[in-house]
DNA sequence: GAAAAACGACATAATGTTAGAAATTGTTAG
DNA sequence: CTAACAATTTCTAACATTATGTCGTTTTTC
């Protein structure tokens, strides 16, 4: 048997037409049990797996959802793919995902290929696209999920938090706490433009209360804890008088912590330290970092439910957006 | 513009036949210039996504290749993921990801539904399935690989580590060293087969040497920090004399190795630790935790490369065996 | 200058399934 | 025994695309 079962062999098998054979397998339609057992009885026999594509197109629904992200092997993401499988899961929609490794042409030709399948909504990650991505996105017809941030124009729906606003208030509240001599640690992603927004809504904080930003130490690729230690070892050195740093992301503080800890730095008293994102892995630590949620888990199951909300045959945009407000979380090193 | 523009369109809009469309589209077969331009300008025009769905039912090809994980918010499987992403992209292949939550039954329906998608491929991570699931990868006429474990018998093709080997190994490693009083953490989860692997290695490796386990700790659920830290907090109180506790993961150890660095626990003349997984956290750490390497970068790679290899329209099973030998990585800890 | 080859575009058929309409069968009441 | 009705099954026509073969044209070759 080399050709895979299709629908005629079962119903050949079964004595039925092929369409008896198509509604017994999907339960749908009525059918006389003595029908339905030689169907089903047919189907085993044969290894029947049903051709997805080819009911797809005759039935012109597919239960994708396609998910866009920068990638996968950072904690961020792989916590909002989380709860988007959490709620899809609950239904028939499975999720298809993608991934664009920050860069926009690349996201754009992912978007292009999700959208090619037909599915009945799209999720990506972030409000920055292409000129042609966004288009397409414009025109799918389906519901289109932007997620993490909100700070900026979305194309159709949007879940997320305000990075500026994260960064703005993480600024205030250190400076309510008296610090003055400042330092920052976080990627220069050119295209990390939430990590941007944090640091921007930052500045403006420290501006506002006429402080300048005492050093920085940016950086590109991903977060690790060694990094952390090791620019904040830089960052220390090159600028001893620092009190407290800054970090773009909690795996970058958390070595920052690290380092402390080796050298006997005291925290939060001589070096206090804040990120961003609430990581589980902070509650490993010697100390409780200070940080802000990002709602990660949250925002994905957000998202997969503004998807099955608003999936329907005709749809247009409806330019929502579902903002959460994240509160600082002073831990220990504040 | 409710409907999506088809081909259709695009061929009245062009003047020319449905045919030709698709073939300027595709790049196949020649087509004049003007031609090709007129088509090219009315696709853009009307802002065409092709339709794969039917694309695919039609040439009867799919560049889709499957890939079944126990979880996407575990760092092992996500390096898996960018392991095989990294050669796939090289590709027109598209990977497409089901989550099956270390649960055999919903494992068997993600596979179901990825089969009927008509992959060129499947990756399952695993050697342990249902009998219907195996069935059906049996069947598919397409290359199955299962991923990170080899003690077993696979439907196909496989790629890993020898799990068993791997805790044997790490025993004979740490009895080597002269370590007596051994303690044991690690997972009870009933289906992380490959926790379990490790284990009865260990086991062996120290029944041979006539040594019996002091004691162990074992959990339910994903490692942490914090739970790595507790456990060995719990596990000393119980047993104060325990000299070296061997980890079902990397994440636990460094969680124990944070629980000594905050007791003054000299590591590692008062308690030693070793790991697996070889997970990039470890750096970050005061100490470099003793570990394994699992491979899992390499191994995603391999599973992609094999796919890519055996992908042909009539395919049989090959049964070939990739197996990836780790060496045990002392670091400080041991 | 004629035959052969190459090119460009098209028409037809096929892919495996499902929606919707039509047909068949069985059942019950009169 | 038949009409009416419901239950079950079948038939037909999509669905959007691509493979294949064909048919005029043009270009090349001898």
């Amino acid at each position: 048997m080399a050709r895979r079962p299709t629908l005629k062999d079962i119903s050949e098998l079964a004595g039925v037409s092929e369409m008896t054979a198509s509604r017994v397998l999907r339960g749908k339609g009525e059918a006389s049990a003595p029908t339905r057992d030689r169907v089903l009885e047919a189907a085993k026999q044969v290894g029947y797996v049903p051709n997805r594509i080819a009911g797809s197109l005759s039935s012109k629904s597919v239960d994708l959802v396609g998910v866009v992200v920068p990638s996968i092997s950072s904690f961020v993401f792989a916590e909002v793919l989380t709860g988007l499988s959490t709620v899809l899961k609950t239904t028939a929609m499975q999720p298809v995902f993608g991934v664009s490794d920050y860069d926009l042409e690349t996201e754009e030709a992912v978007i292009r290929e999700m959208l090619s399948w037909q599915p009945k909504g799209l999720v990506v990650a972030g409000l920055e696209h292409t000129d042609a991505a966004r288009k397409m996105m414009e025109n799918a017809g389906i519901p289109i999920v932007e997620i993490m941030d909100v700070d900026g124009d979305p194309v159709d729906l949007a879940v997320g938090v305000s990075h500026r606003r994260a960064g703005y208030e993480t600024g205030k509240a250190i400076l309510a706490r008296g610090y003055k001599k400042l330092g920052f640690i976080g990627t220069k992603y050119p295209l990390d433009h939430r990590a941007a927004k944090r640091f921007q809504g930052f500045q403006q904080a420290l501006s506002e209360a006429g402080i300048t930003l005492l050093d920085q130490e940016l950086y590109t690729g991903g977060s690790t804890l060694l990094l952390g230690r090791e620019l904040t070892e830089k960052l220390l050195n090159r600028s001893p008088d620092i009190e407290m740093i800054y970090y773009s992301s909690d795996t970058m503080s958390c070595g920052g912590l690290m380092h402390c800890v080796m050298n006997d730095i005291k925290v939060p008293d001589q070096l206090a330290l804040a990120g961003f994102n609430g990581l589980d892995l902070r509650h490993g630590m010697p100390m409780l970092t200070a940080t802000m949620n990002a709602y990660r888990f949250e925002i994905g199951k957000k998202a997969a439910q503004l998807i099955l909300e608003h999936e329907q045959p005709d749809y247009r945009a409806v330019r929502q957006v579902v903002e959460f407000k994240p509160d600082i979380e002073f831990g220990d090193t504040l």
